[in-house]
DNA sequence: TGATCAAAATTTGTCCGACAACCGGATAAC
DNA sequence: GTTATCCGGTTGTCGGACAAATTTTGATCA
């Protein structure tokens, strides 16, 4: 007796996923168009509303819809980039690399600035932990990690925008990923990294200190210095 | 488990993807490790269980983590999204506007500060032609599209720095794009129109005089006119 | 002791029902 | 004419429950 093997799919959310990309790619809905509801989608696969949202938020992460509370689900209009995007292959060249980092520093100054007038006690406790956590590493000599990492996604929590803070940490992360693929760099001293240390203490004291303008012109400058040791040139 | 929580709820699973990938991209969890399950997430973040899986799903489409049924979430890569997204769909709501449209005051900022660095006099020809040809638009009563546009563009060309110009258009496209999904927008008036026009006028002198602070100065307060008229408010 | 297998505990996947937040249009009030 | 309010519809969030898959535990036996 030969029974029809079938398999049910690994999971559902992925393949409604799969299919409503289908019918949009197919052309069944239109640019700006409205998508049926969760109910009537979850009415149709015979699967359950989570399932449905589900498959809507891969959707919407992957940029093909959008979804508007109380109103309903778009097919996303492809008019204009969907994406800011840094190919971090093209930055092995330092020419490349320069005017990302030099968005970076336009970036962190901004980012300084917003978290020297929004900054609360608890922002500043944990600023202070995660630089002393650095100093000790130093001391130590043991820098496993970008020591810069923490100290500088914890400047951009205190600026309060969660979008400046996102892009921040994506602009950053295409930096360190393309420095990491040069040859190998030379690892800095611990001369430079105290060095940089007090940098941070005094971007951090500036902000303490409520002082925007300060507090953008020292993280300027600290990022200028890491920009010379880099051998970046900005015009 | 150290997740730092968030205070400002907007789309509960957004913020706590946000969470779950700073943990891992700090460090917290090492490629292949097993994230805390989905009842510990619910209840460290206060949230139902239902959120934590949306944020998961986001997650895995980004190819940050995988989960295994029966066993747990896991981290892939710990390399982050290739992409920097602005979800327009939220952006609906006013207070989900309100930090993107700071995004690009800081943006514009820099933007016209390097272009009153880096500015030649062909830039100020081109941005005097532009800023001519609008005010023929507004005297005669026809602006078919923001007007704005086409100058904010010339300023940050003028920065020569094609990722910032990339940038910053991406996010202006994304707000005008929601703001045109409002309902409420009424347009300008011609006295309005006027003003903006000057503000456009005051931030060209500056820039063709050189003069960086000024030129950000002007064009965060022109920017922040209309803020005020589109009713955001910031901190 | 060591290996094997079955049951129990754990964890993700799915379902259901309910309510809150919000949008869009219609209606009412000024 | 403009503004305010209401109402049905839709997405967002919650809580509980069970199914499916995995991991751990424990008992049994060679």
């Amino acid at each position: 007796m030969t029974f029809q093997t079938f398999q049910r799919p690994a999971h559902l959310s992925v393949e409604v996923a799969r299919a409503i990309q289908r019918e949009i790619q197919g052309g069944r809905f239109k640019d700006g168009e409205r998508l049926p509801t969760e109910a009537n989608l979850s009415e149709h696969f015979g699967v359950s509303r989570g399932v449905i949202r589900e498959a809507i938020v891969r959707l919407k992460s992957e940029g093909l819809i959008e979804t508007r509370q109380g109103s309903g689900a778009f097919v996303l209009s492809a008019d204009g980039p969907q994406a800011f995007r840094i190919d971090a292959g093209m930055l092995v060249q330092s020419r490349e690399l320069a005017p990302v980092f030099e968005l970076r520093i336009e970036l962190e100054a901004s980012a300084a600035a917003l978290a020297a007038r929004r900054r609360t006690k608890r922002h500043l406790t944990r600023m202070r932990h995660v630089l002393a956590e650095i100093g000790e590493m130093i001391e130590r000599g043991d820098w496993g990690l970008d020591p810069d990492y923490g100290f500088h996604i914890e400047i951009a929590e205190a600026a309060g925008n969660a979008y400046l803070l996102d892009l921040l940490d994506y602009v950053t992360r295409r930096i360190t990923y393309s420095i990491a693929l040069r040859r190998r760099s030379t690892p800095p001293t611990r001369t430079v990294l105290r060095r940089v240390h007090k940098e941070h203490e005094q971007v951090l004291a500036a902000i303490a200190d409520q002082d925007p303008e300060r507090a953008s012109r020292e993280i300027r400058s600290h990022l200028e210095g890491a920009a010379d040791r880099l051998r970046l040139r900005f015009r």
